[in-house]
DNA sequence: CTCCTTGTAGTAATTTCTATGACAAGAAAA
DNA sequence: TTTTCTTGTCATAGAAATTACTACAAGGAG
């Protein structure tokens, strides 16, 4: 008997993938969490082969639980639950040690795979997210705090464009070519995989850079 | 017996929900889409008494469903899913005349007497949401919440920037032209304002509208 | 000593953004 | 009940920004 235990803010979401997954013989959801404190609770008491964690859970981020999880049940088995497939944040759970990785469009059959699959020491990972991971190869240094895997020049960029300045303004700012600035803006936006001024924005807001 | 369509892009949501209304005695689930095109053409070939509709669908918004619904299955009784209980931009869709306001982290419980509710003529609104709507009619005078002082669309459109999404991808979520776009970005920012996508997003994040 | 990173800049092709102008339907106000 | 305002829709044209390279010198790491 597979025992599950499943994490995750949405009751409704969590009920369904109860009833999902009490449905399949040989697996049991033996317990439940609705954020991270909850889930350190049940974690101290409560033993279970799989856990079904949804990165995006108030309180820590699932990066930070992997993290964490890594090191006080380093023989639990993790799979990720995210909600877009384009989110390249929660690939960063990934790489911290989930073993399987689902978006919430997955059908139940392949959430059912994954735990099998998961439960014999393998890993459960779609195409999709495969190739954003080879894409993403600059992902590596993603435990290193940003100022370090950042040049100077490219974290002043970042700072700047996410304070809503205009290229033009960063380049007499620093009294570099607007051309420059691109160059950095390029180089940070491939370092960090994000894709524009907007993601930047949001990037820096999260990582409490700015604001 | 109490039929029930399903409309939420998350398979796995749809398969939990699904799973919950079944298993309650004098209702079922007789349809689902998972975005509004299919929903259309299932509305056309299926019966059903109650729609559970997740607001944030991709393709057309929850809102512009609404309205249109209201018009070709005036009749149709809808419950609103939202991801977020503080969505101030789903209240519109209240407005726009569903019967039914539940957020994701609603119990299972909760759900069904919501569809009960419904489908015997009354209304199914949480407190909280109460209390949210309650906030945004007794400030009539000073300043407006900004989502009363935008359109429906310069709200969508602000969501979407703010999401990260260009111009081009939004103009075809909703079916519009760029340059439609482009008007209500204007108008957006005009309103607010504000200055760039990048300022956008900062005030989205601010006022919670979005993350 | 060679490879990689960083700071710097340029160019050309796209895309977005800005600034306007338009117009119809509906709501609100006079 | 006209008139005005708001909203949803689209177009066009010029300015600015973004993308996608290429390029090169200086300093470090291996």
């Amino acid at each position: 008997m597979i025992s599950v235990a499943i994490a995750d803010d949405h009751e409704l979401i969590r009920e369904g993938i109860k009833k999902i997954i009490n449905q399949e013989p040989g697996m049991e959801v033996v317990c439940e969490a609705s954020n991270s404190f909850e889930l350190y609770e049940k974690l101290a008491v409560t033993e279970f082969d799989i856990l079904v964690l949804d990165i995006s859970m108030p309180g820590k981020s699932g990066i930070e639980i992997m993290k964490e999880l890594k090191v006080i049940k380093k023989k639990l088995k993790v799979i990720i639950l995210i909600m877009h497939p384009e989110d390249r944040f929660a690939m960063r759970a990934l790489k911290a040690g989930a073993l399987g990785y689902l978006t919430k469009e997955t059908a139940s059959e392949e959430l059912l795979h994954a735990i099998r699959k998961v439960y014999n020491g393998g890993k459960y990972i779609t195409e999709t997210v495969t190739n954003i991971l080879l894409e993403d190869y600059s992902a590596e240094d993603i435990d290193l705090p940003i100022h370090q895997i950042l040049s100077d020049r490219e974290f002043e960029v970042l700072v700047r464009i996410a304070s809503g300045k205009k290229v033009n303004e960063i380049s007499l700012e620093l009294n570099i070519s607007p051309a420059t600035v691109n160059t950095y803006r390029a180089r940070l936006l491939e370092k960090l995989g994000l894709k524009s001024n907007v993601e930047i924005t949001r990037f820096a807001i999260e990582n409490n850079i700015i604001e």
